[in-house]
Formats: structure tokens, sequence, C-alpha cells
DNA sequence: CTTGACCTTCCAGCGGGTGGAGACCCCATC
DNA sequence: GATGGGGTCTCCACCCGCTGGAAGGTCAAG
């Protein structure tokens, strides 16, 4: 499979695919005009690292992971740590997200937003 | 002041200061010797731009916002409006977490997360 | 006069791609 | 055989917002 049918199937761009074989996660074949050729194996890893990264994993986190998908004799443990890791600074994000949403959504409210210059979030700002 | 008490006084690390005057948020002067001197408008422009991006402003609306607060004319209504565009960034952003944090968080679960190879992640990642 | 803390510039790199230039390659149509 | 259009190739630069480090200048204290 030349690379836009698989970036097609794939669900990722050409170019984040040619940047995966950059990076080491994929190794595509040659053909002899020079093109990529991917195997459905190919093809199939690049899916998992499509939702993988969906799911927020850091492209590092999605090398560990490939490598104990590949390795019929993991221990689930592994995978379950990196995904709590993960999960981890998922709720630390989350965390710091809403206290800047609580934060600004008062400073918001409290703008009447109209032509005159007083303005709370400014205010705020300045302290 | 030198750049070291700037960086005290307003939060920020020397380096980033000097990205700052780099990116044209800051004008300092230079004294005989080529070291920043800045002034207290100055510091206080810094510490401006330090609790903007707390809130997670971008540098460009860090800019504009650094604009309106200089203009006594402005309208709050500018304000109001560059921070709820953010604040539709930040809720947009909290809702994509929060997805994945839900996704993440049922896989988790439901991995023994033992020496078993058996893994709902990598199941459901490999569809 | 030396030491050590400060300051300067410049260049490189992080993560995770994305855009574009310039050059091949392949197939179909005239 | 020429031409056109789509695919593909490599390479280099850029995005954001810094951050680290090297190599050097400056200043005050001891």
């Amino acid at each position: 499979m030349n690379i836009g049918d698989v970036a097609t199937h794939a669900g990722l761009p050409a170019k984040t695919i040619r940047y995966y074989e950059d990076i080491g996660l994929v190794q595509p074949k040659r053909s002899a005009n020079g093109y990529r050729t991917f195997r459905q194996s190919d093809v199939h890893k690049l899916a998992f690292l499509g939702r993988a990264r969906a799911l927020g994993f850091t492209i590092e986190d999605c090398r560990s992971l490939l490598k104990l998908y590949a390795d019929t004799a993991r221990a689930s443990a592994e995978v379950k740590h990196i995904a709590q890791e993960h999960l981890g600074r998922i709720d630390r994000k989350i965390a710091e997200l809403t206290e800047m949403r609580a934060t600004l959504g008062n400073l918001v409210e409290s703008c009447a937003g109209d032509h005159r210059p007083d303005c709370p979030i400014l205010a705020d700002l300045a302290v």
C-alpha cells in the first residue's frame, strides 16, 4: 500500500506517517521507485498510534505501548502503569484548566463589556 | 533595575524576560555597560504578563491586552471579547480532556494490572 | 588582584507535527 | 511521443513559548 491509501485507512495525514517513520515508530519497506510500501501490519500499527495519540498518550508512551503490544509475554501491569501515569497528567491538566476557567469565568461575568473603559479583567491582571 | 531583580519582582525567569523583549512585549533601556535597565512600569508590565500567561492567555492575547491596558479610552467590550474567546478555548480543552479521561479511566479500571498479558487497554487501542 | 555572582549574545532543542519548494514517477489521453 | 494531473520523494523552515548551555563582559567584595 502507498502512503496515501494508508493515510486514508489509518486516519492520519501522510506527513504524520512520514514523521512517524522518521522517529522510528514504523518501518515501511520501499519499492523500486522509492515509494514507501506499507504492509497490513504497518497500517494496523499506525491506526493503533492514531488511537493512542487521540487518547493523549505522548509519542514516547506510544513507543512503549507498541513494544508491549508486540510482546505477547508482557505483563498487563506495565501497560496499566503507563496509562495511570497518563491519567495523572490528564487529571492535573484538567485541574489546572478548571482553576483558570473559574477565575477567568468570574472576571468575564463581572465585566460589563460595553463602550466604557472600566474593566475588572484588566484590573485583576494589573493588580 | 537589572534583569535579576526584575525576575524576582515579576516572578518570571530572566530568560523569559529576555524573550519577551525579543518579541517586543517590553522595551527596557540599556545602561552604559549594556545591561538592561527596567523602569517600574516595565516591572509592572511583566507582572501583568505573568498573570495573563498564568490564566492561559496566548502571547498574542497578552499583546492585545497590554495594548488595551495602556489605552485608557478602551472599551471593556474588547477586553471581554478576548477573555471570552479564551474561555471558549479552555472549555473546549477541558471537554476534550474530560472525554479522554473517561475513556482512559474505564480502560484502566478494567485492566487487571498483573503479570498476565491480557490487557483491555491494548485491546482497545488495537481494536 | 582574584573570585564569584551577575550580565551579555547566540545557537540549539523541546513536542508533535505542518507547510511549501522542487523534483520524480505513473497512468491516461490525445 | 507529448502532455497533464495526481501521487510521491526529500529537505528545510516554521509553529508556540520558552529553556539550556557556551563563551564572554562587568562589577562589587575581600
